[in-house]
DNA sequence: AACAGAGGATCCCGGTGCGCT
DNA sequence: AAGCGCACCGGGATCCTCTGT
């Protein structure tokens, strides 16, 4: 910066001036300012600039399974967004996700003066709050379940399982299944109470609930378990997409095709699902809409306003995974 | 670190001393800074560290298709390499990867100040070597082509694409199509050269190919058009599992099934390949192991060792996809 | 004489590296 | 040998001066 001053004849001032506040200096400088920056190819150092300022323009990202399509997507989002309003991300990825990796995650991100942390996980929200209750910088969490003392953005999971059920319930299921995700999951355990709910609301018994934990290989195995005791289930709702396509994989072993002998619907609706056969029907999450409505609170909460939380609607997208059931009656009137 | 100091009865330079040259500082004192840093749960800050002593510890990360699997799993490798060596990671992902995106990343990187970058992107290379040619910090490029100015670490694609093609012509198919990835993408072009010479190295004709975008969409599409046209191929070697997810559609669609009428091979072996029906036979890559190869590259550059570009072979992993042609033989002997 | 705008002088941010006591 | 003082990293913020009206 002080070879630029000199190449334009002014002040290191000045030149900061002229970066930071082109209008105070009067045009003929600026120029000549201008010039010399380019012709050095002068870029400012943000580390110098940090330590003078005291805010980094850095947004420091928690996540979880990010080599999961959610996720990743989610953070692309992220990054997106904040670039687009001078701020860079500094990821931490985690491969376990514990009160203790978390807060030394924080603890990392912290050491390096992010303006602000963004959590992206759907693994549980106490821990979260707990590290981050009395941190100085705002924090945001995605996918983590709303409450506690950080603001968080999400996807509203129960209207999502809601729909999901309320979609085979109106094909004319009555006797409805679930795989679900982990039980210590906040996701989880709200998909799988709004589907009880909406099976309750519609005068039906429950059916049965098996749990995996989010990957293919677990919904098989639920899926071969529950086809193999529960006869009588025509449909069930897999707690996400990669469970789904394990449960359809335990379709084709066993025999059984849906949507002729039952009914699937996952939930998220990843880029392969339109493809798998037959095309999954699903519960579409935006995952870059939480991404950029993160990025907007924590530049709503940087900049003093209050940063309420907020959920975003999920989308039932139907295609051929689901049927009225065989012989079944359909219950829309 | 002056109330370090104060707390500990000694000068900041002291403190600074316990922290980084711990063994230069009397047991003694040491302890006492020790205990005021606890008391005081001081942390030191990053960004005055890195001005002073002119390096970030930061390095910057360039990637391409984040949502995928692939990348997502080499950026949480580096991660967590990076983190063990005391390193963080700032995050860039693109959507869209040109000479132009990548340079202005590479700007942000570096007005970051951050000590090296690691580009992960397997769309072309001479984009990131011209913008790359001259930075005054390492560059190493993942899953990039190999060559140019920049180091880089890939998993060798002819060997896996050898791999596939080989694996078919044993089991005694003779007319073999490929769909491939876009011809710009340097592994699409390897991936699509090796099947050709393999083919040719077993003295068989060169069989049709078709050309996707990685995605399942395309490898529905490209697979209707080729068992509509092609009709005496037998095999088909996929450029990933992706595309095989659409191919394996088209092939319910038009009635035909793996492997009795076609046999089909990925490349990538993500999660799910082996629930699909059938399950994939596929190429695995090592995603974590680029990733920790990166930056061990990355750290040797920075200790001004020479950091020279590697490949890691691929493996192929046969599932059910594949089998010998109907009435064919198997080459085997 | 008072005032507004342009640009300069200084100190400061929170550490590190070195020479010196 | 242990510990201290000083200069310095590369910019920002505040206060001040100078010019012209």
């Amino acid at each position: 910066m002080a070879d630029v001053a000199h190449a334009a004849g002014v002040s290191h001032q000045t030149v900061s001036r002229v970066l930071n506040a082109p209008q105070t200096v009067s045009p003929d400088t600026r120029q000549r300012v201008l010039r010399a920056v380019a012709d050095l190819g002068y870029r400012r150092n943000s580390v110098a600039r940090a330590l003078a300022s005291g805010h980094t323009r850095l947004i420091g990202v928690v996540v979880d399974e990010l080599a999961f399509h959610g996720p990743g997507s989610t953070v692309v989002a992220v990054a997106e967004a904040a670039r687009q309003a001078g701020y860079a991300i500094s990821l931490d990825p985690q491969v376990t996700m514990s009160t203790d990796t978390v807060s030394a995650a924080l603890d990392r991100l912290l050491s390096r003066a992010v303006d602000a942390v963004i959590v992206v996980s759907a693994h549980g929200w106490a821990d979260i709050d707990a590290a981050a209750a009395h941190l100085d910088v705002p924090v945001v969490s995605i996918d983590g379940a709303l409450g506690g003392a950080t603001a968080s953005v999400g996807v509203d999971q129960r209207a999502g399982a809601g729909l999901a059920t309320r979609h085979l319930v109106e094909l004319g299921h009555r006797r409805i299944a679930h795989v679900a995700g982990p039980a210590d999951w906040p996701q989880a355990a709200e998909r799988r109470a709004a589907v009880a709910q909406t099976i309750a609301e519609h005068g039906l018994t429950p059916g049965p609930v098996l749990e995996g934990d989010w990957s293919a290989r677990s919904g098989h195995v639920a899926m071969r378990r529950l086809l193999q005791r529960h006869r009588d289930v025509t449909a069930v709702v897999v707690a996400n997409d990669q469970m789904a396509v394990g449960a359809y994989r335990a379709l084709t072993e066993l025999g059984r095709r849906a949507p002729d002998d039952i009914s699937v619907v996952g939930f998220d609706d990843i880029p392969e699902a339109a493809y798998l056969s037959p095309p999954l029907t699903t519960i579409r999450q935006d995952f870059s809409a939480l991404g950029r409505e993160a990025v907007r609170l924590v530049l709503s909460a940087l900049a003093g306003e209050p940063c309420p939380s907020r959920l975003i609607p999920p989308k039932l997208v139907v295609r051929a995974s689901t049927a009225r059931p065989r012989g079944g009656q359909s219950a829309t009137r």
